[in-house]
DNA sequence: TGGACTAGTTAAGCTAACTCAACACTCTTG
DNA sequence: CAAGAGTGTTGAGTTAGCTTAACTAGTCCA
C-alpha cells in the first residue's frame, strides 16, 4: 500500500546512479573523471556536478578534493557496476527477446536500470541466456513464438486471466497508436 | 547520451501516476475519491494531496472543486488504466515467468510501472501469455528451463557474450548475498 | 441558530536536483 | 613570474513534492 513512496528511499537516486556511471565510464575511457567531463557527459552544468559530488561525497560513494579529479570508492564502484550490469541485461532482454526496437529498449533500460532489484536482474539474465541458447527447447520456443499470434484473439474478455475487465493489449496498443507508432 | 535526463520529462511523474491510480481505485471501491481518502490511501498528508490536485488540475488530468470530490478526466483515466495494466503485466511476468518472490515482484513492478513504454508492456504481455500457455513448445520450455543451470557455468568469462569483463551473474548474486538474501 | 466536529485549504518551510552568473583557483605560456 | 584562459566553486534562484501548523468551509445536531 505504501511501496510507491519507497521510490525515494533507494540507496541511490536515478540521478546519483547516472553520475556514478558517468564517473566509471570516464575513468575507463580517459583515465580520469573531472567535473567538466562529467558535466559534459551528462549534459548538466558544472555547478550541478559540484553539488552532486558533495552529496556523493557525504555518502562515501566518491572521493573528490577541491579542483581535483573524482574517484569512486569501492562502494561507489560496486553500485556503478551493478547499475551497468542491470542496464545491459535489460537492454538485451528488451531488444533481443521481446523484439522491441533498439531505441526504445535502451531508453526503457536507462529509465529503470537502477530500480530493478538484483533478484530480478539475475533471473532476467538467466531467462535471456536460456532463450538465446542452443538448447533444443529454446530453439523450438523461438520458432513457435515467432509464429504466435500478435492479435487480441487470445485476450478476448474471459479468455485471458491476465486481463481483467479491460483487455490490456487493446489499451496498450491504443496507446502506442496514439503516439504515432506501429505495433 | 542524454536519455537519463528524460526521466523528468515523462508525461506524468512517479508520484502523479500513483495519485491517479489512487483516485481510480477509490472511485471503483467507494464510488468517490476525496482528498482525505487519497491521503490515507497513499500515506501522505492532506495538504500534500491538495497541492498535487492543483498540479493535476492544471494538466487537466483531474477535476476538483474546492471541498468537493476528485474525478479523473478521460486523459487522467487513460493514464491510470495504462499504469495499472503495466503493473499487472510486470508483476505476473516477474513472479510467474521469472520466479521472483512475490513481494519483490510487486515492489519492482510498483517502481517501474509508469516508466515502461507501452511497446515494452505489450510485448511483455505477449511473451508472458505465450510462456504460460498450453502451446507444446511453451510447455517444453517450462520443463527445460526449470532444469537449466542456475550456476555461473555458462557465464564463465568468454563463454557468454552478455557478460563483458566481469560476470554479471556473479556481481548480481554477490549483491543479493550482501543484502542477506538467497539466490 | 449556533456550537462542535470533520474535511479541506493555505502558508511557511524542507530537500533534491537542477539553473545561471559571478567569483576563485590552477596552469600554461610569453 | 605575471596575465589570461580555462576549470571549478559559490551563491542565489527555481521546481517538484512533500511536511507541519494554523486557519476556514461545510455538516450535523440540539
Amino acid at each position: 500500500m505504501d511501496i510507491w513512496k519507497r521510490f525515494g528511499e533507494k540507496e541511490v537516486s536515478h540521478s546519483m546512479a547516472h553520475y556514478l556511471q558517468a564517473v566509471a565510464s570516464l575513468k575507463a575511457e580517459k583515465g580520469h573523471a573531472r567535473v567538466g567531463d562529467i558535466a559534459e557527459h551528462l549534459g548538466v552544468s558544472k555547478s550541478g556536478v559540484t553539488s552532486m559530488m558533495r552529496s556523493l561525497l557525504s555518502r562515501e560513494l566518491v572521493t573528490h578534493e577541491r579542483y581535483g579529479c573524482v574517484e569512486l570508492t569501492p562502494v561507489g564502484l560496486r553500485l556503478a557496476e551493478r547499475t551497468e550490469s542491470s542496464r545491459r541485461v535489460l537492454t538485451t532482454f528488451l531488444s533481443e527477446i521481446l523484439g522491441v526496437p533498439e531505441e526504445i529498449a535502451s531508453e526503457d533500460a536507462c529509465m529503470i536500470e537502477h530500480l530493478v532489484s538484483p533478484e530480478v536482474s539475475v533471473e532476467l539474465l538467466r531467462l535471456t541466456s536460456f532463450l538465446r541458447s542452443q538448447h533444443p527447447s529454446a530453439a523450438a520456443f523461438r520458432e513457435a513464438y515467432k509464429a504466435s499470434p500478435r492479435s487480441c484473439a487470445e485476450h478476448a474478455p474471459g479468455a485471458c486471466d491476465l486481463c481483467g475487465a479491460t483487455c490490456l493489449r487493446e489499451s496498450l496498443v491504443r496507446e502506442i497508436g496514439e503516439n504515432g507508432m506501429t505495433a
